[in-house]
DNA sequence: TGAACAGCTTGACACGTTTCATTGCGGTGG
DNA sequence: CCACCGCAATGAAACGTGTCAAGCTGTTCA
């Protein structure tokens, strides 16, 4: 309401300087009690809020970092961004986070924009390619993490999933549950972290030589395509439907877990095995637990937040590739 | 890298004045095509990214809004955001999303900071009262809508549902599937959303004489509760336990079943009947798809961006109320 | 031919804060 | 009694951009 009321209106109000009022605002410590009760009583009275633009200008830096999801609707990126709240909120940075979704366009309009805030840093999770436009990025001054792939330059530090390992370790259980008919179901085929998946459970499948892998390729990954992808693996005659699916992930899984159950009255695992990707919380909390391999997802966001810490502190010096180590989580979806 | 650079220094790169290139920026049709050129290439050679908080100082407001919701990682709010984010985005507008946690303290945190931002307005969903907050940043010139519950001040924009109907359609459906003996589950009783729906329930209650509504009081409302409620509740003897389970939301719903089918050896519907409340996606996926009421989250965005763009045309006058209507969704979870 | 005019361009100023050199003041030690 | 020191407080400069009134150039109209 009332004219803006900034930090001179305060120090009038309060018989000081404005010098004073910046001061308490920031270092309370160096103003006496008796100016820092009067000053405080005329902050309530205007009703005085710091205009952060003029602060971040004078400064030089804000004290935020960005992060942005392809997908926050996904529990995925959705349980990524709680980890990195609480690191950042730990170290005293806020959170800017942003929902690209899966649009390259938003991505860029997003990216310019964080620049513009001149955040601390960027975290980033993306499908696609996006290492170069961070690496422009990281030569006008702001760090990054990639989050989810890992980096390809040295230069670039990032956070992910020893996803070649995961697709073994997937490809491998099914096979082991004498599962020879496996289809991967995912794409597209050009996002690292599916290329590496089904690099992985390829070399599963070579280790067991009548095993052979069908790759499914979907450009979505999302409960509504799996139940899609379901309904066409259903129609088919039974020798030729695959007897385990490999879903590129949770979401893609629990659709087709519904899709061959629900709609199609096939049984699972029964009539076909099921492994999923990321391990969510809603793939143990199915009916019929899904089996899934597991990232750590809330590590994920803690490790994200310091290694940017780490790239903001050190200006570029030692970026370091952190890559955790999946586990495969066997639930009823593979046990027969 | 390299020493900030601003708008002069590109005007000395490109030989114009700094006017021009700001108005290059914002307005390039005032620009002859020579300079536009010439300052096009500068901008390039430098790396030159508009300083945000110093243009947001200069012209005192930012193309902003922020969109608050108690829990990220629950599909509801997420898919509220997409729609904030993509209405948001048609308007040319950015969205700053936040996580407060469940934490009233991270709610004001992030108040106080969107403030200090001078973003255009607010968009608000919590549990918990928040309204003299807002009705306190609204005096001091920021807008804001309150998504999820109904605003009792007239001047107050809300997004909301008809809980109290929400909760009257579950309850009598169960009503209808002839349970008699029925729970809520949910909590804690001083949300609002959480009472209007109990109040919903026992309005249908007590329209059949032998029907008894017990409530079950939890704290949380997520998927692990869920499965711990269901273990109380199996351990009951079955003439003392529910016939029928109304949850407050689709977590603890999909835990309950979860925990009575899976932890317990329960039967759904056939033991009893669950319907749960907001109709995220993975109600309906579930393998034992759920009977859920469902609020249309995804208008839930929309109409909460248009309201509040409305709040800051017309600087708080008609303030409207947008009640949306519940549907109930049939489905396998209560059809006996 | 001169004046009015339109369209670009210019440079200075303002936005609200932080910072820094400086001043004022009271106290301490020589 | 003087010199010195530390602590508070002060006021002005600076951060990078947008805006605005004024200047400049070339064009049109009377």
């Amino acid at each position: 309401m009332a004219a803006r009321v900034g930090i001179r209106e305060v120090a009038a109000l309060a018989q000081v300087a404005q010098g004073t009022v910046s001061h308490f605002i920031n270092h309370p410590d160096k103003v006496s009690l008796e100016k820092r009760e009067r000053i405080q009583r005329a902050i309530d009275e205007l009703g005085f809020v710091r205009n952060d633009a003029a602060s971040q200008l004078r400064r030089g830096s804000s004290a935020t970092i960005a992060y942005m999801a392809p997908d926050i609707s996904n529990p995925f990126f959705a349980t990524i961004a709680e980890g990195v709240e609480q690191r950042a909120a730990a170290d005293g940075l806020s959170v800017f986070l942003a929902n690209s979704n899966r649009s390259r366009e938003r991505e860029d309009a997003y990216l310019e924009m964080f620049q513009a805030h001149r955040v601390r840093g960027l975290l980033v999770a993306s499908h696609g390619p996006i290492e170069d436009r961070l690496a422009h990025i990281r030569r006008l001054g702001t760090p990054s993490v990639l989050v989810g792939q890992r980096a390809l330059a040295s230069e670039q530090p990032s956070v992910s999933v020893d996803d070649e390992l995961g697709g073994y370790l997937a490809a491998r259980h099914l096979i082991e549950q004498s599962a020879r008919r496996i289809a991967f179901v995912g794409g597209p085929l050009g996002v690292p972290q599916v290329a590496d998946r089904i690099e992985g459970a390829s070399r599963a499948v070579r280790e067991c030589p009548d095993a052979t892998l069908e790759v499914i390729n979907v450009g979505t990954r999302t409960l509504a395509m799996g139940r899609e992808v379901a309904a066409e693996i259903a129609k088919r005659s039974p020798e030729r439907r695959p007897e385990a699916v490999f879903a590129v992930n949770d979401l893609l899984a629990l659709g087709l877990m519904h899709g061959l159950v629900v709609d199609n009255g096939l049984r699972v695992p029964a009539d076909i095995l099921l492994v999923g990707y990321d391990d969510i919380e809603f793939a143990e909390a199915s009916v019929i637990p899904l089996t899934s391999v597991r990232a750590p997802h809330e590590e994920f966001g803690v490790a994200a937040v310091d290694l940017l810490q780490a790239a903001v502190a050190k200006d570029a010096e030692s970026a370091k590739q952190i890559v955790f180590q999946p586990k495969l989580m066997v639930r009823t979806s593979t046990v027969a």
